[in-house]
DNA sequence: CGGTAATAGTTGATTTTGTAACTAACAAGA
DNA sequence: TCTTGTTAGTTACAAAATCAACTATTACCG
């Protein structure tokens, strides 16, 4: 990695990091999939509302740096199933604001509470130091650098 | 993320890991695909061969952890554009043995050189410390569990 | 105003992936 | 040998992501 020439690509930061995700997600996709038969974006959709609570699709879109189609599919499924309402915006009516049902909140509560049981499982074998030195990093590498056109 | 119900979703980890591993790979992406219309699977064969020398898909499978069909596409691609060469193991002829050509060794070594540069770019934030132990946490959380029936 | 550009969101067509089932070759025991 | 089981790799079909084009609404600017 110093030297000139001795670059490994199994080092290779953007494959680390893929391998990371994709295994580290498996079981938890499992439990929202299996459970509520849901997609990963379905599911990212329903965390950022029962976060923030109410917002458009695009402003989800810019927080999740998630395209704007697939927020739109994810959203139609998600009221399909009375999880999400949609209303209109009545100042600028191209805007929909999205929030979670009662129902939906239900299923964000059972779902932040895997998830809480599921990060402290990953993060059981490193120190805590350690653990928010990652997350500082990873969130760093995420913004780093968005000049990617969200829309298109 | 210590207390009881203080878990933000925004801190979960396979969430903060998809979103680095996706916005550190888009750059690095634009390249093998925009200069040589590669897919990811294919650049992640592709580079396993030029680590490794001599492999069978199988290798790679376990190596890499992709999934065998996956495998199969990418070398039937690479293997088109002759920057594999594949060659029947005569002592169990079901196994095939890939090489990269020397077109294909070109290709490699062009992109090694860019993931190298990539790379620094990527971790020039951090210490030194800080992205070796970054490497290895993102290790152990990819090997952690592997009891993913790999076939299927 | 009127026209052009921009924005929110949706839809359809094409690609890419995931899942299962398949062929071909080998292995091992009855 | 035959039967059953396993492994390497491919293929077919379904699911999903991507990309481009579209509608409807608002903003900007002459």
């Amino acid at each position: 990695m110093d030297k000139n020439d001795d670059f490994i690509v199994q080092d290779f930061l953007p494959f680390l990091l893929n391998r990371a995700a994709e295994d580290s997600s498996l079981e938890f996709q499992k439990l929202y999939k299996g459970r509520y038969g849901m997609l990963r974006t379905e599911w990212r959709v329903l965390f950022h509302l029962g976060m923030y609570n109410r917002m458009t699709a695009r402003d989800i879109s810019q927080r999740a740096k998630i395209h704007k189609t697939k927020i739109s599919r994810a959203v139609a499924k998600l009221a399909e199933r009375r999880w999400v309402s949609r209303s209109r915006d009545e100042s600028d009516r191209r805007a929909e604001h999205l929030e979670l049902t009662a129902a939906g909140r239900g299923v964000y509560d059972d779902l932040r509470k895997q998830a809480r049981a599921y990060d402290q499982k990953l993060t059981q074998g490193f120190s805590a130091g350690d653990v928010a030195l990652l997350r500082r990093m990873l969130r760093q590498l995420a913004s780093m650098e968005c000049p990617v056109d969200l829309e298109t």
